[in-house]
DNA sequence: TGCTTGACAAGAACTATTCTAATGTGATAT
DNA sequence: ATATCACATTAGAATAGTTCTTGTCAAGCA
């Protein structure tokens, strides 16, 4: 695929792999769900080659580490400015496309050079509030 | 203390301790921080009853898990609702007693019940931003 | 007194991630 | 087209953080 030269890193077909499952993917999957789905085209797929992959899109910002689930790390190839709204219960992650005006007050700023923000939204889905 | 009486779990000896080491910190500790200062007063204190106090005060709400380290889990004694400030080079976490106004527009709740929300803000802290 | 419940320590087990060493391979220059 | 080399890959070991298990004990209660 043309449109992955560009970012930067040797492609071979592990990686094409990796990255049409991530491209358009919104499920925000982990790295376990990324190599449990791309080892059924790779069998031979070692752990360590989803590790060295997403850390080199995450470098060239390209994906974006999320550090919302307690459990494990979890990426996300939509790398526009974006919030999370996370079910409690099912730890489903659904986007929200909103722009919020935040700025944090000198008072609590204490010195820090603010470079972004992320906004956790928590609840309960649909699903999980019906069964029980 | 008294204080502590209304948690609603037993008290003993290693769990007060856990609870004056928590008491007024600002400094967000991880159970390793914790289990290190802990077992100074109690040399034969075990990472099991760290995990396990921590649990039950965040079950009963008197403590927050933070999912904002990727490596490690960090607890916040202050439960009243407030934000972070992290520098993501030495994770040193601030907090931000701001109150925002946030809602999540309806198109994007797909049927959510929203129950709360956290702002993280990243930047560089001044001690990092001085040191390269 | 005996029962029940919950807390504890110690360490094993587990999970997610990172590292290591040996081998393989895509991209470029030849 | 081929040789080369830096970078990718693999398998497995290593690590870090967390959770689980087992046996023990103390406190509260019938």
């Amino acid at each position: 695929m043309e449109k992955y030269k560009k970012i930067g890193i040797k492609l071979t077909p592990q990686r094409l792999a990796i990255l049409d499952f991530l491209d358009g993917n919104k499920d925000h999957p982990s790295a376990e769900e990324i190599y449990r789905e791309v080892s059924k085209r790779f069998p031979t797929m070692s752990f360590a080659t989803v590790y060295n992959t997403l850390e080199a899109l995450a470098e060239r910002g390209n994906i974006l580490e999320l550090t919302i689930d307690p459990h494990k790390k979890r990426f996300d190839p939509n790398t526009e400015l974006h919030h999370h709204l996370i079910c409690t219960k099912c730890k489903r992650i659904e986007d929200v496309h909103t722009h919020f005006e935040l700025a944090v007050p000198g008072m609590h700023r204490k010195g820090f050079e603010v470079t972004g923000n992320h906004v956790a939204f928590y609840g309960i889905c649909p699903a999980c509030s019906h069964r029980t």
